[in-house]
DNA sequence: AGGAGTTTGTGAACGTGAGAACAAACTGAG
DNA sequence: CTCAGTTTGTTCTCACGTTCACAAACTCCT
């Protein structure tokens, strides 16, 4: 949950019914190997840049920030790309991760709402270096249409269409505010856009085959508020009792 | 588990052994349930600012984006709010799950890390708004120091540990470029910070007994990559047979 | 008051994920 | 070649999370 929890869509009953066929590999790799395989992929890329050419799963999961077993267990649904007693090799495990994600290959990207957010995804380094580019900005303010940000001239809503189709984008960023955000999702998909991430703090609707990944940074901070008033409270030894709910409905109404 | 997975700290073996006593309540309530709560919470606000004083179970789990025996199962772990046969008082459930999440009081919040993202994080209305109040924001680009935004100042890293003790604030936001992330990390914890949310895309070591939650942009545009990859591939009716590795170690050395 | 209709709260079944532990497979020394 | 040492890949077990399904509890109508 992955906080961001995942939230591929399509109902999960009525799925593609993935062949009940015997012993088939039936490469299904779990959800939260998939969510950890970047983490990876960063530890390694790390590892290559200091020059080194070979680790353990040890090694190579203290600097992911899990512990080795998983790590394994992580990378045995890939395949066998280690070798025992000695280890994996760092620019081999890199390649077949980054394959297995699929950012070998440069996914064409567009930013819908050049806000704050908006400008702050815009000028990330972290998107190009990972196999994202950023095609097309997009905003509804006419006052900011126009506005060149990098090389890039920001445009209007009027253009989602063309540029999807042109540009043959699948994933759109939304860093609108929450009421436009379901509006623009709409566009979006019916345009082609098949991968959403969602930057407003709005659930999004989409039909079955579009995957919507949500980051809503005031979610974050409120998790982090319930352990920090947990953690208060235990420290005043006043763990178990709970003061007694107060009932709004008896201030305000009958 | 989200990108924003949690990455609650403590070794988990020698846990505080939550008391084997018989038929305590226990107040665990799971992570996982933990995380959505906020979900709730915004989508009673909106149903709150529309009017509604009442709603069923499925009506709110629609609004929150899950199903209905999910969030039933969710609240029921807070205690009995709701009403059979008629639902649950939006007012009343919504005091409630906030009371729980610890947002009805005000957390300070400091912002460590001016650059693009800080900036936006710096005027997201949304911080404000839902029980956090930005209340000191550092960097440590000399440039930068003194710059007003909004109403407050960019201070020096030096103040660090002076702003964190007088202004009492647990929660910090790290948004500083990877490389000074542990070292702003081990600065804050050391000053008093025991909730860490980290934008850097850096594995943070922490002490246990702080919590880190990460958001990672490109680490949910890769998972969204990996998804796209497969639905491309399926469509080309490539399912099962996948291209022979390639193994660059041929290539390269040996 | 009684009965039909609703909706919650929860016990039980099921599926997914995490971790421990170990056999299999490699290296290198003698 | 053999043996000791190392590290992977995998199996097994347990804990956690999700979903189903239903009894309990409420409303409203007659």
């Amino acid at each position: 949950m992955t906080s961001a929890r995942s939230t591929r869509n399509g109902t999960p009953g009525e799925g593609v019914s993935r062949s009940a066929s015997a012993r088939a590999p039936e490469r299904g790799i779990p959800e939260a190997t998939i969510a950890r395989l970047p983490v990876y992929l960063r530890a390694l890329i790390t590892l290559s840049e200091r020059g080194i050419a070979t680790c353990s799963s040890e090694e190579l999961a203290t600097a992911a920030g899990v512990n080795s077993a998983k790590l394994r267990k992580d990378l045995s649904y890939l395949g066998s790309y280690g070798t025992r007693g000695v280890g994996y090799d760092v620019e081999y495990l890199r390649y077949q991760i980054a394959r297995e994600i699929g950012v070998t290959q440069d996914w064409p990207v567009v930013i819908v709402g050049i806000g704050n957010l908006g400008h702050a995804l815009a000028n990330y380094s972290g998107f190009s270096s990972r196999g994202f580019r950023i095609v097309a900005l997009l905003d509804s303010d006419p006052a900011r249409l126009g506005e060149k940000l990098g090389d890039m001239r920001i445009r209007g809503f009027d253009e989602i269409e063309t540029l999807v189709e042109e540009l043959d984008i699948a994933i759109g960023v939304i860093a609108t505010p929450a009421v436009s955000a379901q509006d623009v999702c709409d566009r979006l998909v019916a345009a082609g856009v098949t991968s959403i991430l969602n930057f407003a703090p709005t659930v999004l609707n989409v039909p079955a085959g579009v995957d919507v990944r949500k980051v809503d940074l005031s979610i974050e901070l409120q998790i982090l508020a319930y352990h920090e008033q947990r953690k208060a409270l235990a420290f005043d030894g006043a763990v178990d009792i709970v003061e007694p709910p107060v009932d709004p409905r008896v201030v305000e109404s009958a």
